[in-house]
DNA sequence: ATCGCTACTGACACTAATGTATATATCTAA
DNA sequence: TTAGATATATACATTAGTGTCAGTAGCGAT
């Protein structure tokens, strides 16, 4: 009974990946639709269209919606923690500002970290700590990692530790700033934009290095 | 034929407000839902309820949801506007940077500027100049004219503009993030973050103005 | 080879949100 | 008081987007 109905036109032959595979190539055009459209523009149905499959393939994946937000999020997540702890790794923060900076902006900006982060903000009010992993609690507790990697092992006063946490705090800001509205702020075109950004950011690290180096004030 | 159904129940007194009022109390729930929830939480028959009307009011108000967010967007830059306007026309903004970034940050937070301008930065590709007002040029717009008035009618070497517009930029960065995400970034209670949020902006500003005022540097 | 697992698909059901049509109530003005 | 204008309501249409289901097809293992 109830003849399953033949496509009239032949469909293109399945591409069949790991479900590893699959799930990151979800993950990537979910990220980058989100990076150009906004929140807004995560629908499965255009995401499956990028990656070239049916839409509940990403069902099948991920659940539901909300699933792969909260995949989304994670992998977020886990790329700022390897991010940050492999630049803690590698060197004293202290003396090379300007890296620490640039890899601020890099997470930030091209990992599309920034507007991830901004969405959580939005969202807070509802923010559900999801399986295990509270993004802005993760996000508080790497600035408070940076904080204690950059104020080393000598004793240290209460004003130094807030001058510190005030450095980290207003770097962090800034970069997020950037990765958010940077294009906003500065008019020139997108070659000068980028050596424009660079001085911005050897300025600010120069300014943070000074003054939490030489404290001189109060 | 067909007659209309009575409505059973009596429903509650009309009120009929002026179109202006209808607006303001449209725009003042529509305003408040995206700063409870985020952009997602922008629904008409929400925030109708939010009012106390039904949700086709709000399209014969606005014309459509989109309209609607346009609305939200012009009321918002034009705050902005007057905002900083005031501010600058009171007084030479150098002399006194922690009440320029009080203002600043009074903007940002409170009006809900800040989650405008996120919004509007994630759906940039798409971002339309909507009936003359484009929110990125106004802002940018903005930022210049605080550039100018920082440095008055004083010569200048291109330096020194480039310091001054290297300071605003920090500074609105800095307050915009902390906005967005400054309650992520500090983890006490209520009470305690303000204080500590005006501790780091008196910080902040005189870090700018130590600066910019002696750019001793390079 | 064929067998089983599961990634994948098309068709459809369901929901929720926007938008439309038309009637009604309230305010202002004469 | 009446008349016009319009702010507002109810009921419905429409669409778009998520989620379900049952069947199909590719790949690895035996």
């Amino acid at each position: 009974m109830a003849e399953q109905k033949k496509p009239v036109v032949a469909s293109a032959p399945r591409r069949r990946r790991s479900a590893e595979v699959a799930r990151r190539e979800i993950l990537d055009a979910a990220q980058h639709r989100l990076d150009e459209g906004g929140p807004d523009a995560i629908r499965l149905q255009e995401i499956a269209r990028d990656v070239g499959i049916a839409h509940p393939t990403i069902l099948h994946h991920f659940g539901s919606r909300d699933g792969l937000i909260q995949a989304l999020d994670a992998r977020a997540i886990h790329a700022l923690s390897d991010d940050v702890s492999a630049m803690l790794q590698g060197r004293r923060a202290q003396d090379s500002g300007v890296e620490l900076l640039e890899r601020l902006a890099h997470t930030m900006n091209d990992l599309g970290l920034a507007r991830l982060i901004a969405w959580w903000a939005m969202r807070e009010p509802n923010a559900r700590a999801l399986e295990g992993i509270d993004p802005p609690a993760l996000v508080r507790n790497i600035s408070q990692l940076i904080c204690s990697q950059i104020q080393g092992d000598e004793a240290h006063s209460t004003e130094r530790e807030e001058l510190v946490s005030f450095g980290v705090r207003l770097a962090v800001m800034a970069m997020f700033g950037e990765a958010l509205i940077g294009d906003i702020m500065s008019p020139a075109g997108a070659e000068e934009r980028d050596t424009e950004r660079h001085r911005f950011r050897a300025w600010l690290s120069e300014l943070l290095v000074e003054k939490i180096a030489d404290p001189s004030d109060d």
